[in-house]
DNA sequence: TGTGTCAATTGACACTGTGTCAAGTTAACC
DNA sequence: GGTTAACTTGACACAGTGTCAATTGACACA
């Protein structure tokens, strides 16, 4: 049957997020294969490489987090300020849950890494264009700014290299990146 | 005599950045001993280590590059609005010119490379900071910022990372980088 | 009671890239 | 002619990923 296999599977997914989060980055199939309780090869029973191992660890992730419902408050918002806020407040409650596996996978540096991470940020985007359109939307864009200049921005500016700056390399708190994200992006583009 | 070996030298760092600048990050030691026309173990000779070779590189590209000389315009403005914009320009013009050097850097994912990278960008947050600090003196910074957390922005702000996802992924021309940048820094730090 | 299936194990191995080591070559310099 | 220093050649250790083949053990079905 497959269901002793789906439970290795998610196994595998548990012990690789854990160790993830402890030791960040730098965990080897080995590692896992000991941390799950089996062998390094039965490790590629389930998946076919790596990589393949890191994706699916941020999907399961994700899974648990469920974004959706997370997403609502930003969805619901009645104004194009409030969404880009709540949007804001959103990222910045996620990026500290799925940052050890998102690490991994970014210095996984082959190709099929390359292209899931670039998903995931894709996704980020459809986000931010999201509230730059309800800012538009209000007439609130401000002055110089193109809907896609303006996404462009507010994208960059949450980049999870900018997360990891400013918690590691300045001490912020992460609240004191939301709220200072916030102000940041509600200078740069709202009127 | 060791002008022969200093030549050697000169030839395996020109390599290093010719190669660098053609593939960016994933060059071998093998293809740089080609490429310089000597044997790998020869660029052993000259360099501990792969990290050793590319930290070597990022120096040797700013000795060209003659960075003070760059930096005088900033230096010398005289409002602290004025040393901020002059201070993105020489950053946006500075990146450019070393981004493959440096992303090779980033990428080799050791102690050592980290610490070097680590220095350049304390290096440039010092500029961060002197921008920060004018604006301070003539009671130009914005509600809301200290002197620390204003440099922190600034410096995650500038961050290599946000030049590489707007000119990469975003198709900004590097005169947009630093325009917008302006911008960006100006409504979220000037008063 | 056997038979087939499937997950998992064990151990060997190929491959890539870094870095080391030892012995030999080449050329310049005295 | 002999010394010195840069360089060459080839072999090797090491880490980590991914592959392969033979084997074990459990469970299901008949």
């Amino acid at each position: 049957m497959s269901s002793e296999n789906v439970d290795t599977r998610s196994r595998i997914l548990e012990a690789t997020v854990r160790l993830l989060d402890q030791h960040g980055g730098l965990v080897r199939m080995g590692d896992i294969a000991k941390e799950t309780g089996i062998s390094r090869q039965a490790v590629y029973l389930h998946f076919t490489s790596r990589t393949d191992l890191l994706v699916a660890a941020t999907r399961f992730v994700d899974e648990k987090l469920d974004l959706n419902a997370r997403l609502t408050q930003s969805r619901a918002a009645r104004s194009g300020s409030e969404r880009l806020a709540r949007y804001i407040e959103f990222w910045g409650d996620y990026i500290p849950d799925i940052y050890d596996v998102a690490k991994a996978l970014l210095l996984a540096k082959d190709k099929a890494a390359a292209a899931a991470w670039h998903d995931r940020m894709a996704a980020m985007r459809d986000g931010c264009r999201a509230a730059v359109e309800a800012l538009i939307a209000d007439g609130d864009l401000s002055e110089g700014w193109t809907a896609q200049s303006a996404t462009d921005t507010l994208w960059t500016l949450l980049q999870v290299g900018n997360w990891e700056n400013l918690i590691f390399e300045c001490g912020w708190s992460n609240q004191q990146y939301i709220d200072r994200m916030k102000v940041m992006a509600e200078r740069i583009l709202v009127k």
